[in-house]
DNA sequence: GCTAAAATCACGGAAAACCGTGATAAAAAA
DNA sequence: TTTTTTATCACGGTTTTCCGTGATTTTAGC
């Protein structure tokens, strides 16, 4: 046992506050490791690391996120050859998922369903320089590999494309001014049809019920 | 000419921060006034009295703002005998209402459509123990105590119920989860008929379009 | 150059929201 | 004790949103 000097520092990144503020409790419970900071949206995690040039020895970061999802935050630490332990949480059980996110060099990936059993190990794994899987994530992964069937939970079948295109962002600030559909289509020089295609486009990836979910979701997320 | 030693310390109270920064423009062009903060709702202000004992020498108080309007907080002031020093600020040049103001206590009644050429004035003369009208409400004034008629601008007529209701306020919070009518109804016990009536009181009270206004308004005055 | 993503439009049906108006009973205020 | 406000419900009509599905054309990444 080497006794540890220094706290490894986490940064928290999901846009359900109440999420974080479990994660953050269970990490708590671990006098070796500590909170940095959280954000809650991935724009809030690259500008953090502009900013500041660096993030926590681990960020822990969500997958699904509006407007800059985590996979953008990787593609951003890729981009800029920023090496920067990543562990991710997903409530997806995707292979291809974990592909991609794997792929883009995170170093652990686990489930929301058994986050708090496995993320206080996923970080000291990572944190150690290894990777960590949580246990459904690793039977998936062992299932693929044997050439088993791996059956695929219930997943929007557009999820990778989560994050928000200009032209969508465009409308979904145009709601949140209460404009209905003719409206923004006028504004925008488009047809109706068009517009409602986009709202219901909006409503899946945000996965919202309505237009109040998509304010909201827009104001929590500084849209605006 | 009196030297002043102290600076005049203002506090702002409108719902629209646009407005806030416009007026603490215009009252920072003279040295001797000051800022001391502002509010965005009736109830921050009467939140910062009940903690803080007192607030700026002049209260600068918009009258239409949702849930605890301007009336409510001169109310407050009224009711709990607190002197307090304030300067209503109105979009609406109606008799009516300047009576009721000026009744419950307040000093300075400016219509916002010349709010900056005025404010300046009306705080120094507020501020030194004397009333002030700006112009337009002034001319009223005079017209009505001389008989004349009045010619009432466009105004609600039912403004002087601007403030929310316990129900609607409940309303507002389930549409803000993005509740339809009919799960609204579901979850109060009552008619959908009664919750699509009060989604109309609060579309017509909190002037909005619809539903997505309503939700832009509960987060912006923190009804969450 | 091929493929994936983005932007654009269409359409028809179902559900929900919005609008106006009116009404009644209970509670609160004047 | 009137008057006002609040809470409640009704209803018919119009508009808008929501849902699903599919299709074409650029644009951009590999």
């Amino acid at each position: 046992m080497v006794r540890m000097k220094k706290k490894i520092l986490i940064h928290v990144a999901d846009d359900h506050k109440i999420l974080i503020e479990g994660i953050i409790a269970v990490i708590n419970t671990d006098r070796n490791i500590g909170i940095e900071g959280y954000s809650l949206t991935g724009q809030e995690v690259i500008d953090w690391f502009s900013e500041k040039g660096n993030i926590a020895d681990i960020l822990v970061l969500d997958i699904t996120m509006p407007v800059i999802d985590g996979f953008q935050v990787l593609k951003y630490f890729q981009e800029n050859k920023i090496e920067q332990k990543v562990i991710v949480l997903s409530s997806y059980d995707d292979l291809k998922i974990v592909q991609e996110v794997l792929s883009l060099g995170c170093k652990g990936y686990i489930s929301k369903n058994n986050a708090g059993e496995h993320i206080i190990r996923a970080i000291k794994a990572v944190a150690n320089g290894e990777q960590y899987f949580s246990s459904d994530i690793q039977s998936i992964m062992v299932k693929s590999f044997t050439g088993q069937d791996v059956e695929q939970g219930l997943m929007p079948n557009d999820f990778l494309i989560n994050s928000l295109t200009e032209r969508e962002l465009e409308v979904l600030k145009l709601i949140t001014k209460e404009y209905s559909s003719i409206e923004i289509a006028d504004k925008l020089c488009l047809s109706v049809n068009t517009i409602e295609t986009y709202r219901g486009r909006l409503l899946k990836k945000i996965n919202v019920k309505n237009a109040v979910g998509l304010a909201m979701y827009a104001v929590q997320n500084n849209i605006v």
